[in-house]
Parts: C-alpha cells; structure tokens; sequence
DNA sequence: CGGTATAATGTTATGTTATAACATTTACAA
DNA sequence: TTGTAAATGTTATAACATAACATTATACCG
C-alpha cells in the first residue's frame, strides 16, 4: 500500500441510488457513438435501441427483458435479433454479459479496450458496478501465470452487498 | 512473496493428460462418503451415480449429458432428478457449479469447506483445475472492501491453454 | 412393531436462455 | 447501377433449468 489511496482514480465510486443517471445514459451513446466511428462499424437502429435499454440503469438486464422493452409497443423482434444486437455491442465492447446472472450491462470503459472486467453485484438493489484493482489484475496474472497457464479470457464476478444498501439495512 | 515456493502446496498441479484417473475418482467417492456421514446427509444411489459420473474426468459435464449417461441403458430419470443431485452434491461440496459453461465438475478440496473457488479451464482439452491462491484471494478481498462491499460469494474462471495443451502444441 | 414425520424421488409440464438455417433487405462502393 | 458484404427478418429448435404435485423410502419415536 502506498500512501492514501485516491478515490477519484483507483477506487471509482459505486454508482448512488439518487445520481443523476440520465447523464450516464447520454454520455454511454455518445461514446458508443464515437467507438463505432472509429472502429468503422455500425450502431444501428436496434443495436442503439438495446444499447439504450442497457444503459436504462446500472441494474443488468436480461436479453428477453430487452425483447420485451423492445415489442412493448407492439413490435414483432424475435430473440435472435436482440442477441445479434448483443454479439456486437460485446465485439466492440460497449456491453458485458455477467455468466453468473445469464444478463447484460453497459460497459463503463468504453473505448478503453478492456476485455477483461471484474464486477461488483449487489444482491440487493442489483446495482453492478465494474472493479478496476490493478492489485488483483497482478495477483490473478501471476497466480495464473505460475501454473504455467495462459490467459485467453477471464470471469470475476462478486456477489454481495454495495455501499449504499449496507447504509440502508 | 517469499522466498521459494513450494509446488505441492502452493502450486497444485494441473491434471495431466496420462495420470491415473481411477485413482481421482475413487478417491473422490470415499472422501464423499466421509463427507456425507460427517454432515449426517445420505449419498444415495442417484446422486452417487451423478458424482462418479462427473468425476469421469477433470472436463466439466452438463447436466444433460450426465442425465442422457444415467439413461443410456434405457433409463427414463427426468432433468429435474439429475438437478436435484447436483444441488444436493453443491450444497454439500462436493461439486462446483461453472457459471461460464453451465456445467459441473467435481471439487477437488472435498471437506475443507470452501465455499469460494477460482478455476482454470483450458480451451483445448476442457480440463478444469481448481487455483488455490492465497494472494489472489488476498487482492480481492481487499480490492472489494476497499470499496465498501460486503462480498457473499464469487465467481472466478478464467480461460485459456493448459501447460500440457501449450506443449503439445 | 406400527405409525408418522421428513426426506427423497417420480411424473408431468413448463419456463428461460440461446442459436441454427436460410431468406430478404439495406448500405456502400466500384 | 449493380455487385457485394453487412444487417436484419423469419421460422424453428436447441440447451439449460425449475414448478407443482404425487408417490415412495427412511428414520425415529412411542
């Protein structure tokens, strides 16, 4: 450990019950937007509607969920195009799939090029948020590493209560 | 760190492709055994014949391929039978549920009651090991409480190419 | 031993998540 | 403008998991 940590850079805070989410929403598609130009790929028509319906909250949701969302008014979108919408937003990693939770959520990096996240879920309020801890990054590196293992891909998922439910409870 | 580490205990080795794997399962079912009589809980034949089946070999099984083993010869056992097996065998530890695969494979610390484990997965072979590692469980229990969560369980798997797969290859 | 409570299993049906296969449309560039 | 690749539509089905209720087995008590 050195010296006091810096909350604004090494421990980003758990997004708060009353935060004004809207500006996360906005600000996710517009930097969905830019990703995309950069990348030269497509956010179409439904694949910003589910984006959209992703960034809803920071609670993650479920890929017939956003089915629904996306038929409310009386739509005829089958699954597969939803899952479509998803395999891309994951390719150019705007969204995650959380495994343990068989739902998706807006990735809180975007263009940073990450493809290996941890998560925080809470039980609770379902509130997800993304762990970014360089320490575990190097202890899982190296614990990996030591075995003689190479990394393609990994899943860090942890389940538990966030701050704002443990202040309520 | 400190000093040299010692691999029969820090680092436990990852199956290899020849070893004598009668040897793991039957191992496994007395341990099982054991652990059944100590919790006072019955190994009945349904959920011993689940637990050999997945400790057919290190490569996680699913639900439905270990329910069409069970009926091969003619059986007629339903799904929810081969469910309730497996629960009974996770809820005593006997087995580990992978989130990434949706599939089961045997615990290889039977009776040590940890509820917590990290797994290594070659994309190659479908050998899965258990990663037993102090530091890392160490960076993250203190990254997520650095965060003010409270951590009620996890879920690590990380994918990628075995030391024999890196080999052979 | 016989009764009774609990645990385990059987039976049937259905819910939930995800993909296959092939047809059609759209966007873009040569 | 037309050829091509990307995207979407359409239909069907695969794969994973549980609900609800009936029946059978086990163990424990008097």
């Amino acid at each position: 450990m050195t010296a006091r940590r810096k909350p604004s850079t090494e421990t980003p805070v758990f997004p708060k019950p009353g935060h004004n989410h809207a500006r996360c929403a906005s600000e996710a598609l517009r930097k969905a937007e830019a990703v995309c130009t950069a990348r030269k790929t497509r956010l179409t028509d439904i694949r910003r509607q589910v984006l959209e319906l992703i960034w809803q909250s920071h609670v993650p949701v479920g890929a017939y969920e956003i089915l629904s969302q996306l038929n409310a008014g009386g739509g005829r979108t089958a699954p597969i195009a939803v899952y479509r919408a998803l395999e891309f937003l994951m390719d150019n990693g705007l969204v995650h799939r959380l495994a343990s939770l068989n739902a998706y959520i807006g990735c809180a990096h975007m263009g940073d090029d990450h493809h290996a996240a941890q998560f925080l879920i809470c039980r609770t309020c379902g509130t997800t948020a993304e762990l970014e801890s360089a320490p575990l990054k190097r202890a899982l590196t190296h614990a990996v590493a030591e075995r003689g293992f190479s990394i393609d891909s990994q899943i860090v998922e942890i389940s538990g209560v966030c701050p704002h439910c443990r202040a309520t409870a």
